[in-house]
Parts: structure tokens; C-alpha cells; sequence
DNA sequence: GATGCAGATTGATCTACATCAAACTTTCGG
DNA sequence: CCGAAAGTTTGATGTAGATCAATCTGCATC
């Protein structure tokens, strides 16, 4: 099931540049790229991410016990279903798709993570990740070994609380999505998708109206429970409506407050 | 929206009686009942309940920090979506279900949660409780104020560590439940749950092929996505089939094996 | 700049489940 | 023990979204 590990050569594109692309899914190694030691001071998602909060001195110590980066190329996995659990990753740059599998193979996308995001949550109860993840474009996390997290959220409240906060944060995040699952309508699920990514762009600094998206139709589908058709004519739709206006992947929120009230509407 | 909270004659009925049928969905106030202390140490549930794996020490300490027990009447609230929280709870008898509320009143059932069970998780992450919670027949739970388990679990690390799993195998858990919603169909969804139901009571050391369904067709349609009709349906269907026998509430499954078998078939 | 391929769009048709409706059964308060 | 209400079953019909299919578009590689 697991490919095998191939090296990737070091740092050799900027992110965000037009990388070459891969898409093999390889797995991406967890390699400490020279000195590429986690700065959560000086991190632009220190606002957003677990050590929210922490005093300088505290920031200090938490910086000595997070990890090593890890570099991600389009489609390399970071980690995959029923391997062992030994870290948190903290997204520095990029963003990624978590995918669970049912036993028979079929596959669904379970989480679609921006940076500021802290993933690999549900590996901690069995010591062993339940999902996948993978990297929809050139990413870079920050490793944190959730038994030193352990360790020092013994001394330190404020991160001992962020943690149980961040976990908490998902599964309400996750009881959201099964209500989307379990009774929106096709055209509700895609509003419901637009506006939540709308104001996760929001709070990080990005426009909340225009955007790329990361995944294909058929991942969000996926994700929304439907399948690529649907999707990409609920977009089409969209735009005729004057609600928004797509082109590929780039979509820019014409009307967000007509999207809000689609929301919960009879057919 | 939230009703006026109403005493309960305390201690009125012994649990598992057949005690009167109240259902008007009253909010039971958190009462502590003269010694009703909770204690773990002698508590059927120990193995499965937060305190797994502490030594007999530990087990003490614990018991001083998990406060009084709350009995709940069938229909009763132990807490509304939007209030604030304080403490998870534990149950000891009887069984729950959660439920979400989108903006516009829609309602899902989110959980069904029975003995040894933790609920209220959702609720670190905001400080409020993310969903209802609503007693499905007469149940008693210990209350935990998730301050003093912060504390304590500070000094005892596999107290802190269980509790790290316990909210990550609720992510777990909601993934595959997301999973089920987003591409299983009716049949493989109803199959689903009732191997996991079957899966949790034998855990319990109770018959993993007869037990009582504490939900209506209605509920469990609303938490696998479903009409209460097309539920209905399924039970006769499945035992037609020879899959389950069904009368009312009461299941008995007649071939466990099948019913795997069932999932992750094609139409 | 040509070529190949993954991804996207759009149309026609099908179907699983929802909806509407009516009868039946169980529960529970009085 | 009766009557109302809540819950369940079963049938007839409707429909949102799936499936099948064909074409189109963009972008990555040579």
C-alpha cells in the first residue's frame, strides 16, 4: 500500500513559485532541511496556531521543542492511513487535503487545511493516523512530537489548554460537516464550502471574496458528498445566477449575503 | 429557546425502572444527591471510562476532582447548544443522544452515546457547548469540571494522556461517520450502524446481537442522513432478507456476517 | 509550439431515496 | 381500561442528484 520513501532534493524551489510538478505520490521523508528550525516569534501564523497566547519566554521554549520543517511538493503525502503516530504538523505554507478510507477502498476527503492548521489530530488516540494527508500544492509544515508537546504542556498551561482547545475545535468543525452531510441540499453544501473558506482566507489576511481553489472538482465533491458533475454545475449555476464567478479553480464571491440565505432554503 | 429549568423530585426512581415517561425536554438542573459521589474505583465502567489505566492512587485523586452525579429523566436536557460549558460528563446508566442545530433550526443527531462514554468534548474549544445533549431513557452521569481535570491531569500524565485520546478518538470516530454520510448508501449506512451499536455493547459485556434501539426511526434517520421512512423500510427489508429480526425497538442480528458482508457492496 | 492528458463542462437518462398519504401499533396519561 | 398522541409500517409517486457519454480546456512535457 505504501510507496516507497523517496528523497526529495532539498529546498530547491521557493514555495509558491511555479514548481515543477509531481504528483507521483510520493512520501515526503521527514528531513531537517539545515537549519530550518521552527521561529514561531517570528511565524506570520503565530496569531492562528497552537502557541496563541504563550509569553515570549514561553514561545522560547516551545520553539526548542518543535521540530524540524518538512517540504511538501504537490501530491507528496505527509502521512499516510495506519502509519504510526508520533507527530503534530503545524501548516506553514500551503495547504493540504486529509482523505479517509473505508475498509472496502472507497475513499472520501475528510478535511481540506490551510495554513495557521494544526493536522494529524486523530492519530493520537490510537497512536496510529486514521487518515491521509496530502499536499495540494508546494507546502511546508512544522513538525511538533506530540510526546515532547505532552511533556511541556505539563509546565505550561496556556499550551496544555490550546491543545485541548485545538482538538475540541475539530470535532465541532467535523459535527458541522456532518450536519452538511446529513441534510443540506447539493446547492447548500457548495454555499456552505464557499463561505467557510471565504472567512478562513478572511482571518488570515487574504481576500475573502477572491480566491484559487486547491482541490478538483471531484475532491470536493468528495469532500461535500457529491460527485464532480454536480459540483461543476452547481458552479455553472452559480455564475448564471450572479452569485459568483469561476473561472477554473479561481473563484471570486460575488454576492456572499445571496450565498448566506441560499443557506437553509427550501428548494 | 431555552426552557425555564425545572427541579427533579430528586432521586424518585431507581434507574432502569420503569420510571414515568416525562419528555417535555426540561432542563435537569445539576443537583447533587446526597453521597452520590462518584467513585471510580468501584465503578463497572472503569475500564472503558476516562480513568483507564491509573493505579489505585490516582483512581483516589481522581475521585475527589469528579464531582457529584446527575440524574436524567428520558427526554431530559443535561445541556443546550450555546451554553456555557464547565464540565464533561461521564455516563454511568443509560444513554444520550447530541444534537447539532444549523442557523436556520434545522436539527441532526450527531451522537448516540452510551455507558462509559465522555460527552461535552465539543465544548473546550469555544467555551460553550456546541450541541444539545437529551437523555434517551432514565440516566445517570458523573459530571467533571474540565478546569479541575485540567489540573489534575497536569500531575498525572496518564490521566492527561487519556484524555488527549479520548478527544481524538471522538475525531476519529466523526471522520467515519463523515465517511458513511458522504458516500455509503441507505443500506450499507443502516448496516453501519448497527455492527457498531453490536461492536459497542459487546465492549460492554452485553449481547452483541440482541439489544433495544433507544432511538426512533426518526432519530436514526437523522443521524445517518435518512428519512425516517426509508429506516423503517431497512428494518423490514433487512428482515426479510433473514439479515435481522425487528419488533419495534428490539433487534436481534440474525447474521452479523452478512451485514458486513452488505457494506461496500455495489447496488 | 505541438501533443497528450488530467480535469472541467454540459447534455440525456436513470434511480435511490424523499415526499405524500393512509392505516396500523404502541405508549401513556387520565 | 379508554382515548389521544406518538411512533411505525407500507404503498404510490416525485425528484435531486447520480450515472453515462461526449466534448472542451488548460497546462505540463517534450
Amino acid at each position: 500500500m505504501t510507496l516507497p520513501a523517496k528523497p526529495i532534493p532539498a529546498a530547491s524551489q521557493p514555495n509558491g513559485s511555479g514548481a515543477s510538478r509531481q504528483g507521483d505520490g510520493a512520501r515526503a521523508p521527514v528531513i531537517s532541511i539545515r537549519d530550518l528550525k521552527a521561529h514561531c516569534s517570528t511565524c506570520s501564523m503565530r496569531e492562528l496556531c497552537l502557541p496563541v497566547g504563550l509569553n515570549a519566554e514561553e514561545l522560547r521554549q516551545v520553539e526548542t521543542v518543535f521540530g524540524n520543517r518538512v517540504k511538501l511538493r504537490k501530491g507528496d503525502s505527509l502521512y499516510r492511513a495506519g502509519e504510526a503516530f508520533s507527530s503534530l504538523y503545524a501548516i506553514r505554507i500551503g495547504s493540504l487535503k486529509t482523505t479517509v478510507l473505508a475498509e472496502d477502498g472507497r475513499e472520501q476527503v475528510s478535511g481540506y487545511h490551510m495554513l495557521g492548521d494544526i493536522i494529524g489530530l486523530d492519530g493520537i488516540g490510537t497512536d496510529h493516523h486514521g487518515c491521509q494527508a496530502v499536499a495540494l500544492e508546494d507546502t511546508e509544515v512544522c513538525v511538533l512530537p506530540f510526546e515532547r508537546l505532552e511533556d511541556l504542556a505539563r509546565n505550561m498551561t496556556a499550551l496544555q489548554h490550546n491543545l485541548y482547545q485545538f482538538l475540541s475545535r475539530e470535532i465541532s468543525r467535523d459535527h458541522h460537516i456532518m450536519l452538511l452531510l446529513g441534510s443540506m441540499r447539493a446547492e447548500e453544501r457548495l454555499a456552505v464550502f464557499l463561505l467557510n473558506l471565504s472567512d478562513r482566507y478572511r482571518r488570515r489576511g487574504y481576500s475573502s471574496t477572491e480566491f484559487v481553489l486547491r482541490m478538483t472538482r471531484e475532491e470536493i465533491g468528495s469532500y461535500l458528498g457529491l460527485k464532480l458533475e454536480t459540483v461543476s454545475r452547481l458552479f455553472s449555476r452559480f455564475q448564471e445566477t450572479g452569485l459568483i464567478q469561476v473561472q477554473g479553480r479561481a473563484v471570486k464571491l460575488l454576492d456572499p449575503a445571496a450565498l448566506k440565505q441560499l443557506v437553509g432554503q427550501r428548494s
